[in-house]
DNA sequence: GTTCTTTACGACCAACGTAAGCATT
DNA sequence: AATGCTTACGTTGGTCGTAAAGAAC
């Protein structure tokens, strides 16, 4: 006979209540089953746990014994069982995500508020770091996933898309391009281009590939002035003077509303960007950020236009 | 699903080594019944323990949460089963009995001694006490047994008879009786006898009857003297100075020994000493215990001489 | 192909419920 | 007679093993 959780509260149910009329009862079973039951566990333990009067039964000192450590076996049980089922239940629960900043400033903080509204007791730590980074962070185990535009190697990480963010060329006012509704890769041939420190290898999908947005633009004609600027502010302030244009995923045009800017969005066709949820190969998630990509997955644009196929 | 010692201990054996296949082995069981078994564990609680890479299992963090607990708790399990099947086969125990101190004296101890040497770790704590307070710790559920003359009130104490002791009748050398080699109701007409404080009161079977010794002395005519003595060696010295004679038990006979005296064994049909088991009703008696009255009725006498029936 | 896990299915065993038996009040 | 525990027996549900399928290297 096996020694499960069910016959030690039985048991215990048996020795405080000393009859086993109304302990059967307060287990849902049947006296006699009752009774079978404490007797195959005293043949299991070896010996007998129970004084039979004719109209109760008492503990013997090694019924005793043994229902002091049931009394703890019991209760530890219980408790790590209700722990599981809060986690499963995201009543408590963890997830740590990695993200670039970009996504974080935007869309995230709106995904996140919907998640922590529907489950209010789940700790959330948030990585807004560089996309090598965020893939580092999943390879160390360090984060449940991350949100970012490259893929990874595939035999560590798994990458699965969440959807195409729209790209946009920001540029002065007065600048031609200020008035076309849609960039397309002909309007960009000559046209002078100022790089954030990164920005131009952001890996975008033009067409089938990922390529690096600075790649993309090369083969349209841009006329790369050769500034590589590390602040955005910085950047802003640039193109604003008139030095020249720059690319900016939607998530990052509120950077640019400070100063008169006018962003134009490039072409789907031309190029996206592409975000990735992206976690450790053979490795469960955890209900809480199971649920969490579920939303993810569910609400790619909260607060972005919808990129057209 | 029920959570048993052998699932959480399967389960363990699996986070410890890493593999279905060896944790399989390791637990006397199919890898399929290994895999059903934690998928319905994992069905249980609601979440997955294990990752399942293609060539090892890793605990997910709520799989190492239950495997805290578990080895905790399939620990103190191993615990007291061992413990309690100590005490089934009387590796460990204890036994308290309570006797008359007659039989402290002679018999008992060779029977404990028997005991010790077949269960040297059982403790024993042994009450040599007067025959109402042996029925006492009974009663009180201080000892698990006494052993006595007296059977005690039926509804409270369950009494065993053991055997049946021989009574003597203690004489001077040169008195008549001497020379008899056994004691017949006749015999004790008009012979003078001394009384041990309360032995005369000591409960024998005369007949099918239990009754006090006195009272069957009277019936064979006996002269009361009207000595009334506490001490045993007194009453010895009585006796050799030629005073009267004396009843004793076999089992007190050797304190007469030291002076010279002689000891006629008195027909068992005209009365023996009855010895009890005596326990409290619907009180199941340890192992221990319960090998202790085996030994007790297997060698009823052990050191004294058998009584004819 | 090899190795390891999961799934499917059938057999078996153990636990439960019904009902009768037994003891005590 | 009534109450309460145990025993007997038939049913059922869960667990295990065999075997086939699936996944990864």
């Amino acid at each position: 006979m096996h020694i499960s959780d069910h016959v030690l509260k039985s048991f215990l149910v048996l020795a405080e209540t000393g009859q086993f009329t109304v302990a059967a009862e307060l287990c849902h079973m049947t006296q006699s089953a009752l009774s079978q039951m404490i007797s195959k566990l005293e043949d299991r333990v070896g010996v007998l746990l129970f004084n039979r009067d004719s109209r109760s039964v008492t503990l013997t000192a090694e019924g005793r014994r043994l229902a002091e450590t049931a009394r703890r076996v019991t209760s530890e049980l219980e408790q790590v069982l209700t722990d599981l089922h809060d986690v499963a239940t995201l009543q408590t629960g963890y997830v740590a995500l990695a993200v670039v900043p970009s996504l974080a400033v935007m869309w995230l903080p709106k995904v996140l508020g919907l998640y922590r509204a529907f489950h209010p007791r789940v700790q959330i730590q948030l990585h807004d770091v560089s996309s090598v980074r965020c893939l580092e962070l999943v390879r160390q185990g360090v984060v449940d996933f991350a949100l970012n535009s490259q893929p990874g190697t595939p035999h560590e990480v798994e990458a699965e898309l969440l959807f195409d963010e729209a790209l946009y060329v920001v540029c002065p006012p007065d600048h031609p391009l200020a008035a076309a509704s849609m960039i397309t890769p002909r309007m960009l041939q000559r046209v002078k281009f100022l790089h954030l420190q990164g920005t131009g290898n952001m890996l975008v999908r033009a067409g089938k590939n990922l390529r690096p947005a600075r790649q993309v633009f090369q083969e349209a004609g841009i006329e790369d002035t050769g500034f590589d600027v590390n602040n955005l502010a910085t950047l802003a302030g640039l193109v604003a003077a008139g030095l020249g244009v720059c690319l900016s995923p939607e998530t990052s045009l509120p950077h640019f509303s400070l100063l008169p800017t006018v962003a134009v969005r490039i072409s789907p066709k031309m190029m996206t960007r592409p975000i990735y949820f992206i976690h450790r190969k053979n490795r469960e998630l955890s209900p809480a950020a199971l649920k969490m990509r579920e939303m993810l997955i569910e609400h790619p644009h909260l607060g972005l236009s919808p990129v057209a196929p």
